[in-house]
DNA sequence: CATGAATGAGCGTTCATTCAT
DNA sequence: AATGAATGAACGCTCATTCAT
């Protein structure tokens, strides 16, 4: 045992366990959130998720204190992919107020596809987190639809939307992001993302838009 | 002692005993959607039940063969509230099919604020019905739905509405609507129920309403 | 309320008041005694037996105490046909000590052939019962098997039988009676009532008799 | 730390798991056993049989995946004892059919005296059996049965019996095997196994042997 | 680091029994 | 006499969690 201490964690072995560690913590958050989707919270047994993740039961409680924490870390994993994805798409989209806001929703859709297992846990399962960790969801989700929600605010502040409710507009984007996850029997199974995500662009900035910027923004308006 | 020859064969007893069943089922049913709410489908026990209905455990029994029937019956309820309080509310609006979508809308948004206890459920527990139990629920929103999507369809082909996707725009309203319960916490605490309604019908009737018809709904398209 | 004693009840309401419970009482034993084999006493709930006599379950403890004294009831109503039925056919099979043996055995099968529901009780649920039930049950088998002891007994003191143990000579002879209501599986399905009997009669005779004895007795021994 | 190469499979991990088992489910098995025997299958709780086996409920379950099935082990456990001390001991005697048959009958009644507990379940409890557990215990009767009924066809076929029903001959042995466990109150208490087997084996062999054998088993024949 | 046997509180459910009508 | 709604203790069973190895 080593006395005296080390501020650097260059051991090597230190770093491969690091590694190891991330792995383990990654195929755990990813079985969790397979089986979660399908079967719930609580339809998981951590003898399942042990068995899926080809590990111990024991050996979850390594990487999360208790079943709970579990949940808590694969909704956040999801609202931190939100967190690195959609500022950087808003970025890539230029400066245009219009299209940061389209790449916005586009982003936030690409996101639920992406962590679709997971996606529908924020909505189905928050109740079961402690309070604070229903809090840390909320303060999260506000944060990660900030960036949409600033650039819907720069719309209407530049004059390239009509007057709306900046708080309505973005619940409302959100809304059909999350649509899409809840992919609802109501949706034709044959409905394709893009599709779903032009039309649903198309629809919510036909109503945004300042009908003398509309014929600047044909090619979101239109979908074929 | 009855004196009056009674051809119906409804014996006192019975017709009491009725009254009695319905009172208890309503009852049940209230409390169980208030707990649902606030705890989850798996976080509420048949014991917390019974406490918050002030009856015995094992009286559940007589009226719900299970907890997952119990669920089941929670949610059919808010269902059944759909199917009565829409079709009549149309009617209500007349003949303009743009009054009529409105009022549909309307109608979806106060059933589910009547009912916001319930309405959540929907979404959060449908996955733990049994297979019969999610196609029952599945038939009943389409079902539900029809009168809506009847009136936007209506809408379109009258001219009144731009060629729009019909089943995506019914997606869309019911995604709205139910929005109302899921009332995330994006949404401000102070914005008020009709404030609510009338917005997300302005910003859907921009986005639908053919360009020249728009000066017929100024009421609906204006939120003060 | 009457303040007279009345040694006579000769009440006409009353006696029929009797006879209606007397025929409740052996309604609900036999409906009892059918269930129970079927299903065995913990498998026939108060509210199955309750259905299959058409009565209410709150009558049923008018005439039980509980659910012990029902089972109790069937077993007693049971032995009670031993009781009534082995000593006339033992007298009305003469005097000879061979024929009233035979006569005994041949009761005994014939009660638990007409009882074969309730017979089987007797061995799968009298650990059910209470001490004092089980005791009461003991001493009236005791006392329902001493008609056929006492004349195994006549048998071995008059000399027509060998000198063997009275007492498990009677436990062979009832052995082999519940064996026909255990009618396993070994047995034959074919087998019918008439030649087990008299098999058996056969076999244990022929193991019984004094062999000078047995040519008075070929129309016992002989099975076809 | 072994130092010898082995060629079996066997990881001494492995092994002592196995042998742990072994050892939990005779220590379920005979608790079981024990209370059931007492109390019956319906009067002993799960949590009964943990305390009597000194574990936790939980446990058992990791063990027998039912109630149920632990019933069906613990009466299989008898049927085994039988399937393997009687053929053993049937060879044991010798050639002589007369010879085969008393032993196949002592063998069946120790097997029983040693599993006096568990042997009454057959009988009492094998109602309670799934129809597949029902149809399971039927096949091993038929089969543990066969050995003495192959030696009782082998005595006739030798011309060492008379003309007997095998099948019935088969099951009045069987009956008297279980008649030591069933040990009715009838029964003398002061009968000691020993005589309870040769007398009845006394009995049997008395109505079964061909006369002009008799002579040949006088030590089977008579009982001191 | 990793295992999985062991725990026991807590669940959904049943059913003998009571009692107001 | 007869009903059946109502009770609540007790059951079989599950599963998150711990800990000796």
């Amino acid at each position: 045992m080593p006395t005296t201490a080390r501020s650097e964690p260059q051991d090597p072995n230190e770093a491969a366990r690091a590694v190891r560690a991330e792995w383990r913590t990654r195929q755990l958050l990813t079985a969790a959130a397979r089986l979660m989707e399908r079967d719930g919270f609580h339809g998981v047994s951590m003898q399942a998720l042990a068995d899926e993740a080809a590990v111990s039961v024991g050996l979850i409680y390594r990487y999360f204190g208790n079943k709970d924490e579990l949940l808590l870390a694969v909704i956040i994993n999801v609202l931190n992919a939100f967190a690195s994805q959609v500022p950087t798409a808003i970025e890539a989209a230029g400066d245009d107020p219009v299209e940061r806001i389209a790449a916005a929703f586009r982003a936030h859709c690409e996101v639920i596809d992406e962590h679709r297992h997971a996606a529908v846990l924020t909505y189905r399962e928050s109740g079961t987190l402690s309070p604070e960790g229903r809090n840390k969801i909320k303060q999260m989700e506000v944060d990660t639809s900030e960036p949409l929600r600033t650039a819907i605010r720069s719309g209407v502040e530049s004059g390239h939307l009509v007057d709306v409710d900046v708080q309505l507009a973005t619940h409302n984007f959100l809304l059909m992001a999350h649509g899409w996850a809840l992919k609802h029997w109501h949706l034709e199974r044959t409905l394709q993302f893009e599709d779903y995500v032009a039309k649903q662009t198309a629809l919510m900035l036909s109503a945004l838009l300042e009908p003398e910027r509309r014929h600047q923004y044909e090619h979101l308006l239109t979908t074929r």
